[in-house]
DNA sequence: CCACCAATAATCCGATTGGATTAGCGCTAT
DNA sequence: ATAGCGCTAATCCAATCGGATTATTGGTGG
């Protein structure tokens, strides 16, 4: 399985620079490259669908059209290339409007290339969107800034569960599991063996009669336990 | 220069196997060892100012007091201690309230030990929050998801709901799969071979970019498909 | 001391799922 | 008319899951 990787940047050097980097690995095909947002959409019209990029890396400063422009166009025309951010710049204000615009990810450019090569892989594999550790910080700080509301009303007690039929220990395994973790994950998570957590579980799908994840999902959510 | 380390987990093998990695490094000194919010408080009122801890290893889900409270409270009663969150929970929520608490970094207790001594020491340098890679990603799906007042005026196109990506029938196929139908019963439902209804879902997978039934309901719910 | 139970762990088995590939058929638009 | 796309279908294989059983350990309460 190849990675479609589309590059935008306004400086030559970086593009060339990138693209020698990505391809020294196989799995990174860059099929297209763009000098600005508007560059960039332009080329993209021309794109049968099942060439599309998988992954957009954007500059942000740019002539013509900047990268929170050509994010917030392109991820509503294009839902299914993921747009990552890759600039110098760490300031609130870019990294706010980039993620408004829809950035799935956002790397700083003095990350070294095995780490955007990395951080790439690891969004393949994961769906996670990759982000610097600086910048996760400030977004963090800009989220711990923003009171909300529905944390208020949500502080009360719920409980008076047929929950109540379960230990703790099962309850712990059950949050995990209808989070869609494998057994192997769980049992890696709470330092166990994957047997056990599939023990661990068969004994809740008994207390709760039901037989499978999926049943299990059901009455989490609305139960609201998640 | 040493860092003065306490560790709040209800699971005495937590406690220990955590203070027993962090001791290999002489760096770090655990000064202080809780087994829920309310002990941690308790003790630290008869630890003079001098010899305060300078993180706080949380775990979230505990007796007594948990987490979430524990850092309301700490960081308002002791502002020099860092308090970073260090659970196996990911849940969207919990993530939230732990930050609105105040907590300064959320590291997920898959990490190796090596990563989270890594990410103390990087704190201490940087003074930038360690994140775990995937909670930074989580983060950044909740400012996405909350929409801002003055972002509004200047990008309204946006929303175009993932689901515009798949065909009539790939969307008949998902409300059938997130309520937990085999395939062979959807195939049945929908009057086509259960083979067919297996190559339908992995279309869907690639088009979501997910790869199992259990990661489609938590779509399907956080989206409100359901 | 003994019964009980939660937690741990392992094994065996059949059913189901995830992943990749190939292929035919019908509709649509260039 | 031909290239593209959606829908249909099948096959192969590895991984995971659901179910049942057995066993050891460590606490707790009679």
């Amino acid at each position: 399985m190849q990675i479609k990787v589309a590059i935008i940047d306004d400086r030559s050097s970086n593009r060339h620079i990138l693209k020698e980097k990505l391809s020294r690995n196989p799995v990174f095909v860059v099929t297209l490259i763009a000098e600005n947002g508007k560059d960039f959409l332009q080329q993209l019209k021309n794109v049968p669908p099942e060439l599309l990029p998988d992954v957009a890396l954007m500059d942000l400063e740019m002539p013509e059209m900047d990268g929170v422009n050509a994010i917030a166009l392109g991820s509503s025309l294009y839902p299914t290339i993921r747009f990552v951010v890759l600039t110098i710049f760490d300031d609130e204000d870019k990294i706010f409007k980039a993620i408004r615009a829809g950035a799935f990810g956002y790397l700083l450019k003095d990350e070294n290339a095995e780490n955007i090569e990395e951080a790439l892989l690891h969004m393949h594999e994961t769906g996670a969107g990759p982000i610097s550790p600086g910048i996760a910080h400030k977004i963090l700080q800009m989220v711990q800034r923003t009171p909300d509301e529905k944390t208020i009303q949500q502080t009360q007690v719920q409980k008076e569960d047929p929950l109540l039929v379960l230990t703790d220990r099962e309850q712990e395994i059950l949050q995990l599991l209808v989070q869609g973790y494998l057994y192997k994950e769980i049992g890696a998570k709470l330092n166990i063996s994957a047997n056990t957590a599939k023990k661990h579980v068969m004994n809740i799908y008994q207390k709760l009669h039901i037989n499978s994840r999926a049943q299990a999902m059901h009455l989490a959510y609305e139960k609201g336990w998640l």
